[in-house]
DNA sequence: CTAATAGTGTCTATTAGACAGTATGTT
DNA sequence: AACATACTGTCTAATAGACACTATTAG
């Protein structure tokens, strides 16, 4: 091996071909909450938990739904293609974006050696000035999970996606948890498991931090809140707990939303959010 | 653009050098607990929460410290190169490891564009059967950290490393914080960064999981196990709260520890442990 | 009036924090 | 005996769970 007096000078004979190079994709999983059926006058919308997903028209998987991404350039860092990614395909600008995970199995694209790094968004569907593209569209989500396994539909109206993954415990001291892909016929790639990835994460942060007000428009009741902290935990809360964790996050503003066939209800706002 | 009737007939024609290639590296943050001094013959040893680090004898960073690690294999999983360099440079098998962050800087390797996915592992260095190589030593960690930024030094007796980095609220909402090195000269690459981070994934994983117990031999007592809590957490705890949290957790064994100029204590291990 | 949600009061059970006290080894 | 840690008891404060109750609207 030559030897080197300074970094300049090794760094001038530097061979960047000397490992095997790849490629790096970001994907992206961008959550909302949508509303669905009102049964009758009274009852308030359904919220639901919802991803945009994307079809694809060009192979590989070809006709399959997939999330959001793209390659990352050579001189770019993932998070910032992730963010050019938002704004060239959604017009989606500063929004909460963080990290999930790096997925690397060699065999994940048939095309060549693809890495990804996904990105969890999370988003009030609302504030989109220009609507998503023709071929994206949004899912409701719906889970199912025990001890061995998790069911994911996903339904947006006119189609639905179902998949299952099995869990596999691979740290019993963090009780952490991989998935293995044992159903699933309608999503691209590996990307059913940066779903259930991103659902678990959420899941996780929503009792510890305030991530969920950055699905929620700047004014909105507590009954809707509540609705969407059970959707997305998947069970129902109890309305004086639920209040009592919340309330100094939240505060109280002069505005009312009336017109539900029932009291109405004062609207809150996150505390702080300007 | 060419009209491809099916996948297969597409991935024949697929270029993989359509989009620009990089290299991918993986780092890893390898803590445990060390013995530290103990001061007279009643008083406990001190423990010290400590990370491995190597020294660097190649260009770039020549004679600066780093994290282990190596380039990811064209056909290997990034967890997979990880655990084939745990086991290659420090014959570590077997031990608790988890995906930490992703880094991607386009300058953080002066040589080209490589981006590095960096693992936490955990490790009961009394368990390492083969002796470390010579290049590599453990450094105790001592962290002072407050709203605006975190110091850190690091110590392994003959040679100390400080550095000190400035924390950027990236999410009001989840409390996330991104790190930006402001003070660093012996660290080589972002390890600064990756090092803060792991100490802080850590500090968090520490209260809701039982990662503790994949830093402790099998038999320990509930003493040592509090200092090891204390050392991360930074603080001191009490202990009749300390030992109603790790009650159930742990489980009391026919052992105990004499010899220590005080009453004797009983050896616990994690319970369901084998 | 009725159905439906909004919002509050309160009792109980559980968990966390604090401190004081007792126990028991080595030198 | 003295020191240092091991271990427990108990009081109090804070938090979480459960349920019942009152309030208020559109139709």
């Amino acid at each position: 091996m030559k030897e080197y007096k300074s970094e300049e000078e090794f760094l001038k004979d530097y061979n960047p071909n000397e490992f095997d190079r790849l490629s790096l994709t970001t994907d992206i999983l961008i959550f909302s909450v949508s509303d669905g059926l009102q049964e009758n006058y009274r009852k308030l919308n359904e919220k639901h938990f919802s991803v945009l997903l994307v079809k694809r028209d060009t192979y590989p998987f070809k006709d399959k739904w997939c999330l959001p991404g793209g390659f990352i350039r050579i001189d770019e860092e993932i998070e910032d293609a992730a963010k050019r990614i938002l704004e060239d395909e959604a017009n989606i600008k500063n929004i909460y974006l963080e990290q999930l995970y790096t997925y690397s199995n060699p065999n994940r694209d048939p095309r060549m050696r693809v890495i990804s790094t996904s990105y969890m968004a999370l988003i009030d569907k609302n504030k989109l000035t220009n609507s998503i593209s023709k071929k994206a569209s949004w899912f409701n989500i719906f889970v199912l999970e025990d001890k061995e396994e998790i069911n994911v539909t996903l339904d947006n109206g006119n189609e639905t996606i179902k998949f299952k993954l099995k869990k596999i415990l691979s740290s019993r001291t963090a009780e952490n948890y991989k998935y293995e892909i044992i159903e699933n016929d309608k999503l691209a790639f590996d990307h059913a498991l940066v779903i259930a990835t991103g659902i678990s994460r959420l899941k996780n942060k929503i009792e510890y931090t305030d991530i969920v007000f950055n699905m929620m428009p700047k004014y909105f009741t507590l009954g809707e809140l509540q609705q969407v902290y059970e959707v997305i935990l998947g069970k129902k809360l109890l309305d004086p707990a639920f209040r009592r964790i919340i309330a100094n996050k939240v505060e109280k503003t002069e505005k009312m939303k009336t017109g539900g066939g029932h009291r109405p209800s004062v609207l809150f706002r996150y505390k702080n959010n300007d």
